[in-house]
DNA sequence: AAAAAAATCCCGTAAACACGGGAGTTTTAA
DNA sequence: TTAAAACTCCCGTGTTTACGGGATTTTTTT
């Protein structure tokens, strides 16, 4: 028997921790080395043990998992990553699998999934769990933002004007408007009710 | 030693179930009799066996978790209901309450939390986790809105100017405005992207 | 029937927005 | 290394909002 694949698990609820701990502790070929609950213990425990696989949910209370996910890819880029979601977020997967996830895994997958997904990733193979998501999909097609859009957004819903999230990033008030009108493009919107309103449905607020 | 308080528990996450099992394991008091991934599960089971707990999740694929929760109290009014929610689901829990719930858990809750609440639960009382909200709560006390009110929120937030929805709705543009102020003063804030933003958390949109 | 709440309507002004353009620089990806 | 993409900045114009005041008429509640 070789060696155990070193798991950390990353998810800010507790239940979700413990519940992958269970599962996980029925399939022999692995072993959890350590649990975070958010970005900064994540990192620091990727620094302190040798990691081999990551669980990481895509909510977390810091930096989102999908920002998290491109961060442990570039300073430790050997370590796999599965982004977990539950049902309703599925529509940010896509992008943690653009920013190295190996594969994904909802919430309420069952240990033979579980298994398949590592085995498959460990593998070096990407693990899609089709069945799950197809099964719903009339997407929310969220539009995928950039980070000072991501940033802006959430400005503007905190009801902020051009002129003070300017003067909060220390940007002319011209390029905060630029940044909103390629908002209102790429939401298909012309007016922060309607911006506010599709991203908070899109979960981005 | 008395009877261990018998606890179903639902939710259509498996990592949860097993996660909840695993910290219901360390309380003593109580012994998990059964687990359910869907509404017809659980009723089944309640016709079953002798329940006395139920942990419902807010969110199950067929019901969802705040009418099953209604549905329990009416057939089963003896049980305790304690209802699950994420921390973005909050909103939701005045309702679970609504219908029947004695309490309320984040996932993200702790042992001792979920102690507390059973006991607290089982003593008759009801369970507030004020904690967990109040840390980021600005306030999912939706404010009481009238019937006037909701429409014009809702055509606000579908981003029609004053003067739309005035003559959608065969009003003077200046009565319009009189409940757009109305609005702000009731949540609080001073412009659109707030007002739906909050709006939108509390679920009104 | 009286009081309270809701709904209706009016006005003026400064600030902010929506929207049409255009253009240079820096970062990322091919 | 080269082309996109992202980020930055600028302007002018008409529209709409935000907010300060009101007031009157329905409807609901006590």
């Amino acid at each position: 028997m070789e060696k155990k694949i070193s798991i950390l698990l990353i998810d800010d609820h507790a239940m979700v921790i413990e519940g992958m701990k269970a599962i996980l502790q029925l399939i022999p070929s692995v072993q959890v080395k350590a649990t975070a609950n958010n970005a900064f213990e994540a990192m620091d425990t990727l620094k302190q043990l040798d990691i081999q696989l990551c669980f990481l949910d895509i909510n977390l209370p810091d930096i989102s998992g999908i920002d998290l996910c491109l961060k442990i890819k570039k300073e430790f880029p050997k370590v796999h990553i599965i982004g977990l979601s539950t049902f309703s977020q599925r529509s940010y997967i896509a992008q943690m699998m653009q920013n190295g996830a190996s594969g994904y895994l909802l919430k309420s997958a069952t240990k033979e999934e579980i298994e398949e997904a590592i085995t498959t990733i460990l593998a070096g193979k990407l693990f899609f769990n089709i069945s799950s998501l197809d099964a719903n999909h009339h997407d929310k097609n969220a539009p995928l933002l950039t980070r000072r859009e991501k940033e802006i957004l959430i400005l503007i819903a905190d009801g902020l004007t051009n002129n003070e999230i300017a003067s909060r990033l220390f940007l002319s008030s011209h390029t905060v408007d630029s940044h909103r009108k390629n908002l209102f493009i790429k939401f298909d919107v012309n007016n922060v009710a309607l911006l506010v309103k599709k991203a908070s449905q899109a979960d981005l607020l």
